[in-house]
DNA sequence: TATGAATGAGCATTCATTCAT
DNA sequence: AATGAATGAATGCTCATTCAT
């Protein structure tokens, strides 16, 4: 994370690295982003990179900060009603959710997407902040199977794995057909891969035991 | 491909440079990896690694040829019924793969891992012997919705990208968990994360028109 | 062009730089010379030569429009009557300007040199700011001919590259002959030579018609 | 030169490796002239190559001595007339023989043009065995000063530089135009450009003590 | 002698990070 | 705190020459 004096500077120049470096991240990755660069676009002198942050990897971090909560904040701003989302009704506000940060700023998402897909990175930005994905994905399965939605052959652990691929996937499909604005009847395509989940992992009286 | 020189070495030696370089991609990358250190591993001198071979990507290439020979082998080697497999049999037939794999040289499925989750990789090296898997999903979506198997709404393009993401995200799950022998539970739990795309996915009466 | 960061170097440093590459450039030419013994020779970090300049060629072409220049201000310091001057008159004046480098600096003559006689090195390095030798001589025969001081029979740019070499290797001659100090017999020993190219391309009434 | 074993070769082997030599050098000139290609182009092992020269610069002398009997082997095949070449015949017989170069074999022309332009090489190559062209012309000259043929003021060994230079510049004018045949009208043109030097070197009564 | 693999010093260039003012 | 120069280990790659059979 930032040191003091990164906090400490005018919010507009706080918010100039911060752009330089979503651009430099978003278009090359993590690897192939250089602190040149970033100080370059960002017109700060090189020494002062080193005094706002530790090293690449915090800048880095700190950006994926701003992802996750600039994520939060689409999530809680989207329309829900009162009851508790089932399972899906979940999975499919986080579609939406990942369209909404594709139509606001899709170097996010990009970014965002290249960590999940990349283990050894998420290792050498030693992700702590946040829980895993994959945690929230878990506990989100375990509520369906309690209360019946999910089908009892679903295994939390695995099948939150998988589904993290796939939301993955979804989101990058949804990153590369955004040039611009995303119609209506995108959206509506995107939502409805979330069916074929929905079949393959909801209780059915019919066939459920069997497995 | 490795030049003639490559070919002429005595076998110990090819495998003493095609393990190193085994090893060396799989713990780090292709990006990550360094000619100096296969260099190393192998004890050859660095002149000798560039009379082998084209380049790093060169070497990368030789790999990944051998990963895929490896993978086809095992494949075929695989019990298939006589009749046409259906599309959740090929992609069972897959994971079964993918397993043998892991158990056989987990290394090799990282490396073939790493590949299909990076596209300008992909670009950079040049694949052409292989038509990507996205191409070979989509066809087998393709015969499962003409032969009636897969729901009218299946969309093969963006179910393709899917299901890529789901087996490897399955592969990945696999090559955690083999350290050492798979136990057929685990396998039996693998195989069966399949269901879940098949629920999700094949042709129903009851509601398949209703999408 | 050197970088800002070169220009931002106090003189002194830029001076030994500067004089590093001359002698290095002088000593091996273009191809021969290293950066590493460039580096070594003025005491700056290897990193630091890539912060001050593109690369090799970037120093290259920056000595090399240093030498420009220094021509340009010596060929303008030498007295010139109001009278535009003649072809010859013209030569003789060039002469003495490579006289007068020689004198205060060989080594910037050896590198111009060099970069005549070297056609690929031209087009690798890119010289753009002045128009070839070639050029000037053409133009300076042409006009020549057009106000009758050349032979009629002088081809124009056959007679420049013919001119060209000749006035090479009489620079190459003044240089290797300035181990220090050019005596005033050797200067007029030198201007003489221009006489063979006057009496050999001059218009004559006698025999200009017979060619 | 080349070691016995390169003598002991069979004729049709030695005169591929000179090929290919020849071929090689004319490309690229020596410095950028590569062992490989040469051995990969003549097909002979490259521990072969050591064991018929000592290393490359050997070769490129045995390349040049070659040339240097091909010269003076067309230079004695050319129709001379019974009494002595006078200075300017003895050039013209000169250009004749570069024109019969390179309408035989352009690329030996284009070697020995290389070396002669480039002083550093020449001391690497360290010829010896022929006397330098400049000696030959020096006596060339000191023979027509003494019969009166050429002016008095004529520095013989100045003049000679000036002249090879020319003579180089003349080669490679003819070089560069002979893709292919000469023409008749070609040849006579370059023949031309020898007027120059003898206008401008020639005795003559009116003008000639002035100098 | 023929063969072709072995060798390693050397090259231009990159880039994250530290230093000095 | 601001600035930007200093630093040098590392990288992929080349190539003449030597070695071993």
């Amino acid at each position: 994370m930032p040191k003091e004096t990164f906090y400490n500077l005018p919010k507009t120049k706080r918010k100039r690295i911060l752009e330089a470096a979503i651009d430099e991240f978003a278009e090359n990755g993590y690897e192939n982003s250089r602190v040149n660069e970033i100080v370059r676009r960002s017109s700060i002198p090189k020494g002062s990179f080193y005094q706002y942050f530790e090293n690449k990897s915090d800048l880095f971090r700190y950006v994926l900060d701003i992802i996750y909560k600039k994520k939060m904040e689409i999530m809680t701003g989207i329309e829900i009603s009162h009851r508790e989302l089932s399972v899906f009704e979940t999975l499919r506000v986080m579609v939406e959710a990942g369209i909404k940060m594709a139509e606001e700023d899709p170097r996010l998402l990009k970014i965002s997407d290249s960590l999940v897909a990349n283990k050894p990175l998420m290792d050498e930005v030693l992700i702590e902040y946040a829980p895993s994905s994959d945690d929230f994905i878990i506990s989100l399965i375990r509520r369906g199977k309690n209360n019946g939605e999910l089908a009892d052959w679903v295994d939390p652990e695995l099948s939150a794995k998988l589904i993290t691929a796939f939301m993955l996937s979804l989101s990058e499909m949804i990153r590369s057909s955004s040039n611009g604005k995303i119609t209506d009847e995108t959206r509506k395509k995107y939502l409805s891969l979330i069916n074929l989940l929905e079949y393959g992992m909801k209780r059915r009286e019919d066939y459920d035991s069997g497995m």
